[in-house]
DNA sequence: CTCGAAGGTTGACAATAGTCAATCCTGAAC
DNA sequence: GTTCAGGATTGACTATTGTCAACCTTCGAG
């Protein structure tokens, strides 16, 4: 594959403990791929054959049933998704699908599974990768079954100020659709929401976010450590969405 | 500890690979706790010290916020639960709480994250008991966020039946609060939704469930093996609800 | 056998969230 | 600039789900 990307992979905490010679063998065994926005490159339901690596451009996770969809997250670079299907050799559970022009290192499940077993460091690493996957999605699912949709409307926007560095004014990373199927509920109620929460501390102005009154908007988000992080390592992983920018 | 609960120990996919002496090992590192019905035995934000075996009777995980709680699952012998957070060193993201008189085995977590350096078979098991519960919650995520509750009562109602081995009537494994409760709805709620679900293929008689029309049922929930499973050896590393008995 | 506690059910009502349709931006192509 | 498409918003309405209170079972303790 093209050396180029290497480095900024290397550096992911899933690549940074192995030993040189075996991450420049799985790198000799992947290749790099640029697919269109809007494009399904991997169908929920198809076999895992490759891990998946973001190096440019941003690819949607959704799950689909009975001909509904909603997002379960966003991939941004450099960041590795579908690991666990990779693992288990089993089908994917949702869903890829790039927003934009994107561009993606495809690591062959098999040479994946044959390293861990060569390379302790790599199996440590995958070991700690997958721990914190599966953390980020208990979060999730527990935000998902404890908190109405104006409370994880709240949650989300006083998590991306603080993301964003603590900031009183940001910009929503993603489409306002993406956000509400994200956060699953619909467009049209998440406008109204956000509308409802002027009166709650924050102003909404296009994807312009500010928030007047933190301590008030506090109030209403209740954020928990143990919903909303932070959790070491678990933005590189594809388990949410995109932090914004200030 | 205790060896005669070894045997059953030794056979959860998680340690049956490893090397006997660093099985025992382990084993020798751990012990025995029994306790009483109704406990809180670990509260969410704990550091996580120890990963938890269930040998006999069952504990109950549960979420907490702002006052409110929901069950995340249910874990019956002899499985294990919070591996994830003995991995990551962190704090537990559930609560768990017995719902009998319950023995738990503790293996101390510093051991375990030490074997894993030293056995890759273990490694190696580690990983894909990690990569079962990831996808496990996954699905579990996607059943929230896609179904409404009519949909998820009848599609734990049909899965019930399918675990027991496709039979036509079974008896449900946990009390109904406690089944609302995991399936994200009040016990109200579900009391009403299994009383309009006689129309639809299954009737409700207590804690009996007898499907009456199968394939009714089965338009209605929609089952989808990428929610619904089947998952190989997902079923002993606490990530649902117990399987039911006809 | 009686009693009492706890789970379960039901009814009435309120709150929450979704649907459908119309309209309003806004930004990219021409 | 003009046009057009797609996202965002709003209104009106419906459906779903939760809340509160009352009542009914069931089952075990005494």
């Amino acid at each position: 594959m093209r050396p180029d990307t290497d480095p900024q992979i290397r550096h992911l905490h899933l690549f940074r403990d192995m030993a040189q010679a075996n991450f420049a063998e799985l790198m000799s065994a992947s290749y790099v791929q640029a697919f269109p926005p809007g494009l399904e490159m991997i169908r929920q339901g198809d076999p895992a054959d490759f891990l998946h690596i973001v190096v440019q451009g941003s690819v949607e996770l959704v799950g689909q049933w009975a001909g509904r969809e909603c997002t379960m997250a966003v991939v941004r670079p450099v960041s590795t998704f579908i690991l666990a299907a990779c693992i288990r050799d089993a089908p994917y559970l949702m869903t890829a699908r790039t927003l934009e022009r994107t561009r993606i290192v495809l690591v062959p499940a098999s040479d994946l599974r044959a390293m861990f077993r060569r390379d302790t460091e790599f199996a440590v690493a995958v070991i700690n990768e997958l721990a914190s996957c599966y953390r980020s999605v208990v979060r999730n699912a527990k935000s998902m079954k404890l908190r109405n949709s104006r409370e994880r409307v709240a949650s989300y926007l006083l998590r991306q100020s603080i993301l964003a560095g603590g900031v009183p004014a940001y910009t929503l990373p993603v489409e306002k659709r993406l956000l509400a199927s994200y956060l699953g509920m619909t467009p049209e109620n998440l406008s109204r929401t956000l509308r409802t929460l002027e009166t709650d501390g924050v102003k909404i102005d296009g994807a312009r976010v500010i928030i007047t009154d933190r301590a008030r908007l506090a109030a209403l988000a209740k954020p928990d450590k143990l919903i909303d992080g932070p959790d070491t390592h678990a933005e590189e992983s594809g388990s949410g969405l995109p932090a914004a920018r200030s």
